[in-house]
RNA sequence: GGAGAGAUGGCUGAGUGGUCGAAAGCGCAUCCCUGCUAAGGAUGUAAGGGUUUACGCCCUUCGAGGGUUCGAAUCCCUCUCUCUCCGCCA
């Protein structure tokens, strides 16, 4: 949500944002609804004054006739206003709605692009493994070793379901131990946060109307949340925050589900996309300051590049185009690890920051030295997916004989350094 | 699941129909006193919105939504959440 006095004041900005990130909205229309929102409203505050007016009248006149007379007048006075009353209202609720449509203005830097495939890469790092055997991707890889088992994963869960089993599973806990340490020594508060998430914090986040289709609702105002973001940012909904304690630092475990609707054909088999997984998130809350998110931005697309080249892993920062922008961003960087058997970077990271959108929807607010308000900046990263993370980890530690090289650094995570 | 209690400003907490946007305390801000990193005193201090060059004026908000009333923090209904006791349970 932006500021309507903004939007006013700078339709333009709004258009080209709409036009950038390839967003259907009509600012017209809402600058529309807005004047009608202010006319209708100065109309019924106006009536409203002279009924207080009335009402203070009415207590304090001790002459009994003179009372009635006026409590007379007031039933009739109140029927007045009564359509004014209801047609404000119809009136709110369109504006709310058009709010919620609104997109935040991407940063100039932002690629124009319709698609990911538009993503700009601005720096890759590690060798691409070269194997001289025919690498085997991940799902063959793991059966073979029994780290995971998908047609009993699909026979239990349905489409997308999977078990990870023996140094699949000991993996996972090793890859969460490994960032959530490293993360966390950086000054990150662990967090571990509920996944059933009510639609206020979704609409907040922004998920909620653009992204309705892809969360589970598993009853009326109840939705099984697809990222750790979503409970996190609502940590601090409606409160107000003191400045000194900002910025406030999360890396949050949760449970993460996604419907993956419309994406039917794509990743069908294996770990890449699946409906429920785990995920380590690095979430901020800052202040209202554009320097300092875009300098969190990049402290939080720098830790994870760090255990990436901790882990050996070669991947790629791309700067996301326009068009692959959610409604809320304004500006995402996505973190690609390398997958041999793809032959090409898969998107295990995503980091963006909003400034105020998501705050001003949740309404997380902090004072500042001379008391004022303000709406708080925030930004998130993924630091680790599994089990897509085991997918890049995998493949590219393959062994000839189908053993997986473990690295150094995660070793005494796992308590071992070759997996066969 | 059963029974009961509750939700008030940054926080704690009074307030059961008009004089309440709301006592008191804490916190915070400014000033005074003191002169040593203590204590005391004074004043101020909710948010959002409309309007105004400005001072200001006005509207809304006491968990959310409806209702009763000339008038609701206060009465009624629905919902959400919290707490206590019982039951169940990893």
């Amino acid at each position: 949500m932006l500021d309507i006095k903004f939007i006013k004041e700078n339709p333009d900005l709004i258009k080209d944002a709409a036009r950038k990130k390839h967003i259907q909205f009509d600012v017209d229309e809402l600058l529309k609804v807005e004047e009608q929102r202010v006319e209708l409203l100065q109309v019924v505050e106006s009536h409203r004054a002279k009924q207080n007016k009335i009402t203070d009248q009415i207590s304090q006149t001790t002459d009994q006739t003179e009372k009635q007379r006026l409590i007379e007048e007031m039933r009739t006075f109140k029927e007045d206003a009564k359509k004014n009353e209801e047609t404000l209202k119809e009136v709110i609720k369109e504006w709310q709605l058009l709010m919620l449509h609104v997109p935040n203005i991407p940063d100039v830097s932002v690629p124009e692009g319709k698609t990911d495939e538009d993503n700009q890469e601005i720096r890759n790092w590690g060798e691409k493994p070269e194997f001289n055997f025919e690498p085997k991707d991940h799902i063959e890889l793991m059966e073979k070793l029994d780290m995971a088992d998908f047609e009993r994963g699909s026979k239990v869960s349905g489409f997308r379901g999977y078990f990870l089993k023996n140094d699949g599973a000991l993996l996972s806990f090793a890859l969460w131990n490994f960032f959530l340490d490293n993360i966390s020594r950086k000054g990150y508060t662990p967090l571990m946060a509920p996944s059933i998430v009510k639609k206020e914090t979704l609409i907040g986040t922004g998920f909620i109307p653009q992204h309705e289709e892809d969360l589970y609702k598993i009853k009326e105002g109840h939705y099984l949340s697809g990222t750790g973001e979503v409970p996190t940012m609502g940590y601090f909904m409606d409160e107000v925050l003191k400045k000194e304690d900002l910025p406030q630092k999360f890396i949050t475990f949760s449970p993460c589900f996604r419907e993956e609707a419309g994406s039917h054909g794509r990743d069908v088999k294996g770990l890449v996309r699946v409906h429920e997984f785990f995920k380590l998130e690095q979430v901020i809350i800052s202040e209202a300051d554009h320097e300092q998110s875009v300098n969190l931005h990049e402290e939080i697309t720098a830790n994870v590049e760090e255990l990436m080249k901790a882990l050996n892993i070669p991947y790629r920062v791309v700067v996301n185009a326009g068009g692959d922008l959610g409604i809320g961003q304004v500006k995402k960087y996505d973190i690609e690890a390398w997958v041999p058997s793809q032959n090409k970077y898969r998107e295990t990271h995503s980091a963006s920051y909003f400034h105020d959108f998501q705050t001003r929807r949740l309404n997380i607010r902090y004072k500042d030295e001379s008391g004022k308000m303000h709406y708080a900046h925030s930004l998130n990263n993924t630091a680790v997916a599994t089990p897509r993370f085991l997918v890049a980890l995998i493949e590219n530690n393959q062994q000839e004989d189908g053993s997986i090289k473990i690295p150094v650094a995660l070793q005494k995570y796992l308590g071992k350094d070759t997996i066969s």
